[in-house]
DNA sequence: ACCTGAACACCGTTCAAGT
DNA sequence: ACCTGAACACCGTTCAAGT
């Protein structure tokens, strides 16, 4: 019995246990351990953007070769869910200030992760196509919920309510992004107003107000809908 | 100046216009046409999944060659996009019976995107990496629109609250797709309930209630929260 | 004028052969 | 016991050569 087993393919996300014995080289000093090769593919991926990051490209930065990769991890997608895990663990998802309201909570959750995007927006796409149940997310995830039960929230709604917050910043993160060239706000204000009449008069109004109180605003529309469920 | 420039890569979702004449082979039916390879590669994902879709299959499927597609569309990304904004097509957006609250209209567009999300799940990660702009895209969120600000909501409001709904469907497509594996609840419940009391004490209370349900009750909660930003 | 075989420069992954 | 060059079976994309 190894470690919990994890959903869809065998524990996509667990460090693969060591094949024989550690594989540390150095005397007490991990030396280039399975840590620092996630970090680097963070940095890589943070310089260079996950459409470039390759197994070779990881390898020649380690000054390694890609086989060896294969000794420290599965395969390349438990690399990517790593360097998830890593960059979630730079998110502080408590309030610093002591016993803060459930709603504080959230809030706190919902700014936190959309720093870590922010700070990482090329994971956007792997952080998007599974789950995140690595060390970091799920210690948040434990984290938060405790908070949320100790504040009285229910069960129920506590883990759905981590689940929408999670979902809103991702899904706004996907919508922010603009891709090479202007943004959406741009692109659906240039349409025709003719054809397409309450597209061009919305686009208007989107672009009046800044990404940061459009964020706030969505996630208090989000609190709002939570606190009404919980007074019925 | 050819159509309405796209956001990001040239016009990376538009239809190459044709290079040279019209690529119509028989007489007055297409016979092989443009639309029809992007059905056959709606099928063939929707069989295999995207993650084996190669240009060499399409090619294949067709009896054409890879070659021949670049004469049809820009690059494979086009044909992804072209494909989701088939499988948008399928939605029918504004409800059917005569002149609906706000809140029907969103209700709909949240249940039938979920209804194409459902009968091409292989679709999703496709959905997330691109704002869909297809002319499927574009005219239901012009229908939804138009329906929004014909019942008196702000237009600021209605922008948002159609970007809203489609994040939590495409949101909750994600939660809810079981990898190979368990679904994630199972999961949590079989964490150690020693280092994760509070993910244990709530993954309970996930399985109790159904995917319908839960996709409600979400819904739910955000068109609530809306009301309450209409009212203030 | 249209189509395509074959090439190009890559991938992720494996394994026999090195030390 | 550990590492890795080189291979394997693919990719998306291009273009010279066919008809």
């Amino acid at each position: 019995m190894t470690t919990t087993p994890a959903p869809g393919s065998p524990a996509w996300w667990t460090r693969r246990t060591t094949p024989a014995p550690a594989p540390r080289r150095g005397r007490g000093r991990p030396s280039l351990d399975t840590d620092q090769m996630v970090a680097t593919a963070l940095r890589l991926i943070d310089e260079h953007g996950v459409q470039t990051f390759s197994l070779r490209t990881l390898a020649d930065a380690l000054g390694s070769s890609t086989a060896t990769l294969y000794r420290h991890f599965a395969n390349k997608d438990e690399i990517l869910a790593l360097t998830v895990d890593l960059a979630l663990g730079e998110a502080h998802t408590t309030p610093s200030g002591g016993p803060a309201e459930w709603r504080d909570v959230l809030s706190t959750m919902g700014h936190q992760l959309r720093a870590v995007l922010a700070r990482h927006p090329s994971l956007l796409p792997t952080l998007m196509d599974h789950v995140p149940v690595g060390p970091n997310a799920l210690a948040q995830r434990e984290r938060v919920l405790a908070a949320l039960l100790h504040h009285g929230l229910p069960p129920a709604l506590a883990a759905r309510a981590f689940t929408a917050v999670g979902h809103y910043v991702i899904g706004f993160a996907v919508q922010q992004r603009e891709f090479d060239g202007p943004p959406l706000a741009d692109y659906y204000g240039r349409l025709d107003p003719a054809t397409h009449p309450a597209i061009a008069a919305t686009a208007e109004s989107l672009t009046a107000i800044g990404p940061d109180d459009e964020f706030a605003f969505g996630l208090g529309l989000l609190l709002d809908g939570l606190a009404q469920q919980i007074d019925r």
